[in-house]
DNA sequence: ATGATGATATTTTTT
DNA sequence: ATATCATCAT
């Protein structure tokens, strides 16, 4: 076999690579050094040159798209399917495993996903059952103690309370929540992790059996992974010498929900005879972006040592702008882009960074208000929005009578005479017969009741087994459409007057079309039910938006542009308490990953980068005058070229320009017109921009920079 | 049972 | 500022 098209568009490093012997192998890659395409002619070698069957290979990346866009890849250079090969993350494997082998995990058939919203209202209920106050004991707290546990593989019968009485609290928190979800035959996205795990452990013929299946592990961004992933890999290697593994110190950003970067060097200690590989030449950016991506990482102490260089010339130097105020820098960023599409370019190719998701809003409507298309990543996807989740809910009952979260969910959306007080009377018995809230509904119906109460509980009833009778024949797309229609959800929303009626009701319609596309796509091998279906639902939980405009720009959280790259790029807001957060910033460990994440987003730029920085800005309804931040000073002056903000010269406050003093904005709001507000006092109108309900002014008052205020938001009085 | 009002807490996110 | 959520009144 020749293996020149393997490996002859790639450089001797990733050569070296890609053509290892077999043997554990630890890739440090930097960014943009080409370490998916190291990853996937890897794979591509080992089935062409070294004989590898397709199916005894296991490739693990972070994400379901990452895996998809892997197998793509790889099937375009073999120029064949590979079927057999397992590619997937964490999660989507363990699930894969648990469904294989439900009994030996001792796990219901139809067990059910939970995710974290889904778990979040899990736990909630959990603390009304043990009598606990909110306010003492905040959900988000117990969640985040049970995911950290989960993360690091403990279960709550393991775990010491240190006499710690917070802790001990926690720590039953946790055990009544998980026997809650195991009667109810849920798995929140550790539990899956964690099953698989005790799986592999616990059941020496089912390891020996995936050991004798895959000769090969490889996985991509190690550095996300945690405690339970990468004990869940050593077992799943044994004592053999197969693993291939890509990361980079430097780009672990999600320390904060479990991951290890620790796990890098664990992997060297644990496996001694791991060779280990630098790539670090990058093909992305220009000189001047890498230099001062370098010396920026180069700030944080504890790395395993790496530098990026790059045969590219220096390029632009980084822009740095200092904006008046939040308003003035998204300006900035829209005029920049319009110009670089002047230019000639798409803009596409530009992408608008951010640390977080708040500060989207901003730029979303300066790239509308001059008619740019553009494109919000993350943010609420499609399988968690709510009227798609209530519609699982009725889905996931009618696949599991005894799932109490979507009876919860089902019996009270849309509403139908059953209220808190019937539910009541519901849980007590379901408490006191440790039984499942739809049993208890069975036995209650059989007894007796009011009327008032039976009645609609009787109606819910029947709706479910109406459509239980129904959906036996029918197939999954049929039955999710019965189950729409049938629920009431439709008019429900109809009747909704927020606004958002037609919406969601098209978002439902759309859950019909993907469930008949999930259909049509499942591969033969496993058929697909509506167990199936659910999983898939939640496990991937679908793009945030349905379609995008054409050539739009790009925005998106800094976290969520890892892996990508643009040729122009701007991170906004780099100030001290927003990047790094303010959260971030007293305890050292914090500080240096949201200096990686600053690496990252500086590393997306492959020509131009721009880092703005305002001198006020409005933050949660204040005013807030913050520092540039501290990644700005380390990055070297010679890379650097201070923008000069427009006009800073301070005009000529109290005389707006006279052609347009006379028109009236409204409610008697002209220019130069002097107000009154409730909390800043005397000021006057400079200026003013949009029209009806996003009609604003701008507003001098005394003492404090002129604030753009939306008119019917704010109690202006006119005064003479 | 349901709708309206007022207090509260606001990183990052995939699975 | 705003969205979410719990409590309260209807």
């Amino acid at each position: 076999m020749d293996a020149s098209p393997i490996l002859a568009p790639l450089n001797p490093a990733q050569c070296a690579a890609v053509s290892a012997p077999l043997g554990n192998l630890l890739v440090l890659a930097g960014a943009g050094s080409g370490k998916t395409r190291v990853l996937v002619h890897r794979i591509a070698w080992l089935i062409q040159m070294e004989q590898v069957a397709p199916w005894s290979i296991l490739a693990v990346t972070f994400t379901n798209k990452a895996a998809r866009e892997m197998r793509e890849r790889i099937e375009r250079m073999l120029g064949q399917p590979v079927g057999g090969m397992w590619v997937g993350t964490f999660h989507g494997l363990a699930h894969r495993l648990l469904r294989a082998h439900w009994q030996e995990a001792r796990l219901p058939k139809a067990f059910q996903i939970l995710d974290s919203d889904d778990q979040l209202r899990l736990i909630k209920r959990t603390l009304r059952d043990l009598n606990l106050d909110e306010a003492r004991w905040p959900p988000r707290k117990a969640q985040s103690f049970i995911n950290a546990q989960k993360d690091e593989g403990h279960r709550a019968q393991h775990l010491d309370d240190g006499d710690n009485p917070y802790q001990r609290k926690q720590i039953e928190i946790y055990r009544v929540y998980q026997e809650t979800c195991e009667r109810a035959g849920q798995l929140d996205f550790a539990e899956l992790l964690l099953r698989a795990h005790e799986l592999l452990r616990d059941r020496a013929d089912l390891l020996g059996h995936y050991q004798a299946r895959f000769h090969h592990l490889l996985v991509d961004e190690f550095q996300d992974t945690n405690a339970i992933q990468y004990a869940w890999l050593r077992l799943l290697a044994g004592d053999r010498e197969n693993l291939f593994v890509v990361g980079d110190d430097d780009q672990a950003i999600y320390g904060w929900r479990g991951a290890r970067v620790e796990n890098l060097q664990s992997l060297q200690r644990d496996r001694p005879n791991t060779r280990l590989l630098r790539l670090e030449q990058n093909y992305r950016s220009t000189g001047n972006i890498l230099g001062a991506a370098n010396a920026l990482i180069a700030c944080n102490p504890s790395r395993l040592g790496k530098t990026l260089w790059t045969q590219d010339g220096a390029g632009e130097p980084i822009r740095i702008y200092q904006a008046l105020n939040e308003l003035d820098e998204a300006h900035f960023v829209v005029e920049r882009i319009r110009r670089f599409v002047a230019e000639g370019r798409r803009h596409a190719e530009a992408a608008i960074l951010y640390r977080t998701t708040a500060q989207s809003r901003l730029f979303e409507e300066a790239l509308m208000q001059v008619r740019i298309p553009y494109r919000v990543y993350g943010g609420l996807r499609f399988f968690e929005r709510a009227e798609i989740k209530d519609a699982l809910a009725y889905l996931r009952l009618l696949a599991n009578p005894d799932d109490d979260a979507s009876f919860e969910r089902a019996v009270s959306i849309p509403p139908r005479g059953i209220g808190v007080r019937t539910l009541e009377t519901l849980r007590e018995q379901a408490r006191t017969q440790g039984c499942s809230l739809w049993q208890a509904m069975d036995a209650l119906l059989c007894g007796s009741l009011p009327t008032r109460t039976a009645r609609p509980l009787a109606v819910f009833a029947e709706l479910f087994r109406q459509l239980r009778t129904d959906c036996k024949e029918l197939d999954l797309a049929t039955v999710v459409a019965q189950v729409i229609k049938t629920s009431g959800l439709v008019e429900h929303y109809e009747k909704s007057k927020d606004g958002k009626g037609v919406d969601r009701q098209e978002n439902l319609t759309e859950l019909v079309n993907t469930s008949h596309r999930f259909s049509d796509e499942a591969p033969d091998e496993e058929p697909s039910d509506l167990d199936t279906f659910l999983a898939h639902a939640t496990l991937e939980a679908g793009e945030a938006q349905g379609n995008a405009p054409d050539d739009p720009v790009q925005l998106m959280t800094l976290h969520s542009a890892k892996g990508l790259e643009f040729p122009l790029v701007f991170i906004a807001g780099v100030e001290e308490g927003l990047f790094p957060h303010q959260m971030s910033v007293d305890n050292p460990q914090r500080l240096e990953e949201e200096r990686r994440l600053c690496y990252v987003g500086m590393t997306r730029a492959m020509q131009q980068l721009y880092l703005t920085h305002a001198d006020t800005r409005r933050l949660y309804g204040s005013e807030s005058y913050p520092r540039p931040s501290r990644f700005l000073r380390e990055i070297p002056a010679e890379r650097v070229e201070d923008v000069r903000a427009r006009s800073r010269a301070t005009r000529p406050v109290y005389r707006p320009r006279a052609a347009v003093a006379a028109v009236e904005i409204e409610g008697g709001l002209r220019l130069g017109q002097r107000v009154l507000h409730p909390t800043f006092g005397e000021g006057v109108i400079l200026d003013q921009e949009g029209q009806g309900a996003e009609a604003r002014v701008q507003v001098k008052f005394a003492g404090v920079s002129a604030k753009w205020l939306v008119i019917g938001y704010t109690n202006l009085q006119p005064i003479s």
